[in-house]
DNA sequence: CGATATAGTTAGCTTTGCTAAATATTATCG
DNA sequence: CGATAATATTTAGCAAAGCTAACTATATCG
């Protein structure tokens, strides 16, 4: 029934596609305001919520390169959001962690893309509201399948930027 | 009532943001098989689906400046995907269409985005499924209400392409 | 007609992503 | 022990996609 797919694509995969990439458009905005970008902001709150860690660490978590996460770990420090130390065990790695500024920042709900997404969900009906919970578990599980084929596709093996070994 | 905020904000709040960022980083690495990049595809979806339309029509429906829309459409002009004219009652205006390979491009369903979007949802249990299918309208809502309040926040008159003048 | 508004373009900057190659450190093996 | 390999991060350089400011061309209006 509702599962047949027109062209072998699933009649959800656009509107989801479409919905989210505006979602993000529109949220983007809300960050010039704040002064801390998407990407640092998404990089600041594991380092948050998840505690001081390696940038290869960080880059897994992120889903990005470790070039990338150089530079943004180095941003996020020039701004007095994360402070860098070389790890105990091991004096290539870095431990980046965040400092009290950014903790306040991350717990106190100051992110403006947070506030603006906030406001509009609470702007609908109480329906779409429910719907949009009831969803959050099922797009989680979307992205890991999502992940977890993305990591399949190109070489099973690792060797990126190391591999699960936290300290 | 229910929307019981913890510290001033929906609980869906942080998990949709965070899906929707995931889900969109992952999906843009599919784009590079393709050679269609995502703002380019999603332009040129709007384009196939919504018929011939002007640069500033364009530009307003992705929510992107004019300039922005100007390089796009150059793009997917040379990559012959669209083609230009000028509108029969107004000079200055460009009447941007889909290319027949363009729509042959998006109706066959070759986007590599929503294949391996559609492919992952397919792969859901069908309770994820259906929670996903049953938030897009609300989601469809959530996204008006911020585009509303986006354009409300800056100079409530509309005029998306010309910007006022400032004395 | 001339002033002003509109549609699009050009120029130039920023952020965020990438790969390839360099550097520093640790681990391993003969 | 020392050479070699692997790992973690950085540097360098490129591209996509977004923006604003300023410019051109065309319409419209008083």
């Amino acid at each position: 029934m509702p599962s047949r797919r027109a062209r072998g694509q699933d009649p959800a995969a656009e509107p989801l596609h479409r919905h989210a990439l505006r979602l993000l458009r529109l949220l983007r905005r809300e960050d010039e305001a704040l002064g801390v970008s998407a990407a640092r902001l998404s990089a600041l709150s594991v380092l948050v919520f998840g505690g001081p860690m390696s940038l290869g660490a960080l880059a897994e978590a992120e889903q990005v390169s470790a070039p990338t996460m150089t530079r943004l770990a180095q941003e996020l420090e020039r701004e007095g959001w994360a402070r860098r130390e070389v790890a105990d065990a091991d004096a290539r790695r870095v431990r980046l962690s965040a400092t009290p500024a950014a903790m306040r920042l991350l717990r106190r709900g100051r992110d403006g893309r947070l506030d603006a997404l906030s406001a509009a969900i609470d702007a609908l009906a109480p329906d779409d509201r429910k719907a949009i919970g009831a969803a959050l578990p099922a797009l989680d599980r979307l992205v890991q399948v999502l992940q977890q084929r993305a990591s399949d596709a190109r070489g099973d093996l690792p060797s990126r930027t190391g591999r699960r070994r936290l300290d």
